[in-house]
DNA sequence: TGTACATCAGTGAACGCGCGTTCACTGATGTAC
DNA sequence: TGTACATCAGTGAACGCGCGTTCACTGATGTAC
């Protein structure tokens, strides 16, 4: 019975959920950097000695938002990596995929954009390990295909580099048509797909 | 004689640039969201509002950093791209001149990478507008190269903007590895270079 | 060249305000018997 | 089941501090004559 939470534990943790998610929506106009603790607190409702019993800082409450917003994130690099049919039509799908990520969670890939090159430390680091763990299991999933024959270790990780950052720049670019009308956002899918062709092109032939 | 400054126009200057040096240190552990005024005047060694005499608030400041920082990297991606030389020549020497470049101006690349998502629109927009024109620049010269023969506008600009992309990645992984040793900085430099030369195959047979 | 006046970069005192952190507390939930 | 005690998430007052901004100022530089 032990992973059922008592209602203390149930509480704690509901409101833990509020400072994430209040945080999460004040760092969509700042950076974690400028973000106050007696801010966040104002939001959730609750008096500003509340914030320790959860977190140590806010550097502290965005380490856990990381593991927050790249959760979802890695959820949707396997399917998008491991997705079946020709190249193209991978593409598609993950394109489509990055597109729909965007729309249900722009404050998880805000966050992580902003914060990956942020003025946070930890939070930097945090996001660092994440990507590079993205980038492994990417790997992994590219080193199952038949169009990975020949290819070394570290040539599969530089590809797998390349796939992530893409991910993650286009990401950021669907962020910004988010206001604008659908037009903007199929130019950038546009845009976005005919780079990712550019890539598996070039992988088709490497060494080639 | 009207571009001769007089003693006080030149002080004014020399503060002014007191100003944008002080900010930019600063910035390399910390957002510009979170940068105060009185922090910045306490560095150059002038009253709190010293400030407002040369800008209207940090925001400011900032665009005006952007312009410094990018006015730099400007003249480092004509260099870049027009290089002569076969490909394979000069991907080596755009990588080279990259981490040159992050050598002697860290704090601008630095301040370039966090800022270009950070959380203060104007600069976040006067980043981007910089970066849309180098992306055209880089798409002119791209155009004058016979590798080109036959690509539309629209191809040529997605790859000037996946060059653009891939330099300010490039940039930021050696920014890294500026407080580590030689041999982390050869890591990144030959994992950039096999990422430009993956996108050059790709380039090659694109449409072939 | 000398004088009288204008400009304006930088000063310094003052303001009200929100910050992060401390501390002893309260009262609902959990536990031992 | 009932009672007595322990735990601990959230409170609220208090603190000293640095913040951004205002204002009238000073005194060196610039300009008109």
């Amino acid at each position: 019975m032990s992973h059922i939470l008592g209602s203390r534990q149930a509480q704690k943790q509901k409101t833990r959920q509020a400072f994430l998610d209040a945080a999460l929506e004040l760092l969509e106009e700042q950076s974690l950097s400028s973000l106050g603790l007696r801010e966040v607190t104002r939001a959730v409702g609750v008096a500003p000695t509340a914030f320790y019993r959860h977190f140590h800082s806010t550097a502290d409450l965005g380490v856990a938002l990381v593991e927050e917003a790249l959760g979802s994130l890695h959820a949707m690099i396997g399917t998008t990596v491991s997705a079946a049919g020709d190249s193209e039509q991978r593409i598609t799908r993950a394109v489509d995929l990055i597109a729909r990520h965007v729309e249900a969670y722009p404050a998880h890939v805000r966050f992580i954009a902003r914060e990956r090159h942020g003025g946070v430390q930890p939070v930097r680091e945090a996001i660092g390990a994440q990507l590079a763990r993205f980038a492994e299991e990417v790997k992994a999933e590219l080193a199952k295909q038949p169009e990975s024959e020949g290819w070394g270790d570290d040539d599969l990780l530089m590809l797998a580099g390349l796939y992530v950052d893409q991910m993650l720049v286009t990401g950021s670019l669907f962020l910004e048509t988010l206001e604008g009308d659908e037009e903007e956002r199929e130019r950038v899918a546009r845009v976005a797909t005919r780079r990712m062709r550019l890539i598996s092109i070039g992988r088709r032939h490497w060494l080639g």
